[in-house]
DNA sequence: ATGAAAGCGCTAACAA
DNA sequence: TTGTTAGCGCTTTCAT
């Protein structure tokens, strides 16, 4: 800039005031401006971030912290993200915690550090017994940053979130199970103590009741440690054949589980949709075997959601509070 | 860290060599390192990145650009990456070209623009028969800021790349699909062109030249626009399967695409491991389906050995030229 | 319509 | 051992 300046014979104020396109504003000659704007092409100028950030308090940057990147949920996700932060000349600072708390809080420690001007996460949740604490968590809501959940929140803290109707998604899910014929209808899930995986048993219990279906300790399956879930899941689902009453139908409330569950009663000889049916959160439709219900819920939609909530309330400087967007599942019938 | 010096009546170049921890060098008194210590503490002082930026040319960033996020490659790929970056107090920015060039560019500016430290990247590659430029990744050989490429390269284009050896790979599945007993084996890609889809069809070809089997034309499906993938994957499917020679064997150059194929073959009427094999690139054994010979890239090696390499050309500012490591693929059988 | 000058928060050469 | 000083590249207020 400065050499802009000097080569044009001219001060930097007036450099600077032409390149941010605040000529009009200050009725700088035409000539000027072209000079500058030509110089600044030959130069090939460009503007320091760096610099501009000391002085301004925006960054333009958000960050976004997910547990991981490669479940589809969250790569959906990221996609709608990514459309409206681009849209609004925003930059993307994407971290992943590993489903790791000291992750995690580093990662915060390093989005804060860069001064990002907004955060998305989905943040991590113990499973069922571990102890845990969300101070990290809770920390967000004084910091100087707005933040917005997504696919979860904490009950009582003042941040807003996006989350899809996982209690009528599980409802719907598990009624069509029942429609379809099937008569013992089993749940499977990762016993993590998250909002949305409380709702999706409510669902599912809610769904056997009003049927008048007794819902029975035996066909409910958490999983509760991530490194031993296969191992776990084999050991179940043969409980769950040598069970009386073996089950027909299955409500998996992850993609990823319901793969490995098709896999390991396919290893017991039972096939999809001759032995049973199955009803998943999470949908890929092209690349799924036939015969499951997919709960497909609108990642990208929510995605969306959140980043537009984001922005507003970084522009308006409207603190959204605690404000919740529930978004609609879809249930695809096979 | 004015307040700070301000408040214990010292200078503010005194407090920056302490907390920078460039006390003992000067030989600062262990008290005024305490009480400086204690007061930021106190403060709790966290000193602005885009300030030290500004003085020093070093950000601490690496800019990684895939073309997505969401495919197991790519996850794992930045597995590896995550940890040797976080390893060596590095932070990452993600972004995502989403298969597209002018997103890539842009991208690329974002991360010149933000002056990351360097960069890690799987740049786009055009169908065949695609018009296109590599200009703009060509430049980054002139850029100021080290890349590493992963999975691909540019001959000829002076920056280091980390890639498998696709054509070995692609040769041992094909052989190892004959061994047991195929007769027919067809080749079903993406018809990319790029240095790793190249390799692998060589490697298919050596292996039934080798064995004497002729390749014929028929058995080689080479899709080519994206969006029609699906549709395109599946006339090619019939069209096989109607064909005198009806495969009994795939090599399968994509994940994605190997799981396509078995959802097509299924309906039909044919089944994987009773009708016909697959090999294919890309393994996440405990979710496959049994039956299926994977070539095991080893993507997190892969991230961690790009990263490294990196690393490496930022601190020791060697240039490594068109440096290329080549990982080596493993083959499961089932 | 343009320029001078102060300052964003920190680093680093030099002086004391 | 500590302080002075001059920037890093840009924005912004206030003069002119």
């Amino acid at each position: 800039m400065r050499e802009i300046a000097d080569q044009l014979g001219i001060s930097r104020t007036t450099v600077s005031l032409i390149l941010k396109g605040n000529a009009a504003q200050y009725r700088i000659s035409p000539q000027t401006q072209k000079r500058v704007l030509d110089k600044a092409k030959e130069l090939n100028f460009r503007p320091n971030f760096f610099a501009k950030a000391l002085n301004k308090a925006k960054t333009g940057v958000i960050g976004v912290l997910f547990p991981n990147v490669f479940e589809t949920f969250m790569s959906k996700v990221v996609k709608g993200i990514e459309d409206v932060l681009y849209a609004n000349d925003y930059t993307m600072m994407l971290c992943t915690s590993r489903f790791n708390r000291e992750q995690e809080i580093k990662n915060i420690g390093q989005l804060n550090y860069r001064s990002v001007d907004g955060m998305l996460m989905v943040f991590n949740a113990p499973f069922h017994g571990e102890k845990y604490s969300y101070k990290h968590i809770e920390r967000l809501s004084q910091g100087p940053c707005p933040v917005v959940f997504i696919d979860r929140y904490l009950p009582g803290l003042p941040i807003p979130s996006v989350v899809q109707d996982d209690e009528a998604g599980a409802y719907n899910a598990t009624r069509s199970l029942i429609d379809s014929g099937c008569t013992n209808i089993a749940y499977v899930s990762l016993h993590i103590d998250i909002s949305s995986i409380h709702d999706r048993f409510a669902g599912y219990k809610r769904a056997l009741a009003e049927a008048g279906r007794e819902i029975s300790r035996n066909h409910v399956v958490t999983l509760n440690k991530r490194e031993r879930v296969a191992h776990d899941l084999e050991s179940a689902v043969r409980s769950l054949l040598a069970s009386e009453k073996r089950p027909d139908g299955f409500l998996v409330t992850t993609n990823g589980l319901s793969f490995r569950l098709i896999r390991i009663l396919e290893l017991q000889g039972r096939t999809l949709n001759r032995d049973y049916k199955i009803a998943k959160f999470g949908a890929d439709p092209p690349d799924n075997p036939s015969g499951m219900y997919c709960i497909e819920q609108p990642h990208t939609e929510m995605g969306m959601r959140a980043a537009r909530l984001l922005c507003d309330s970084i522009e308006n400087r409207t603190s959204p509070g605690a404000q919740q967007i529930i978004v609609k599942t879809a249930l695809h019938k096979p």
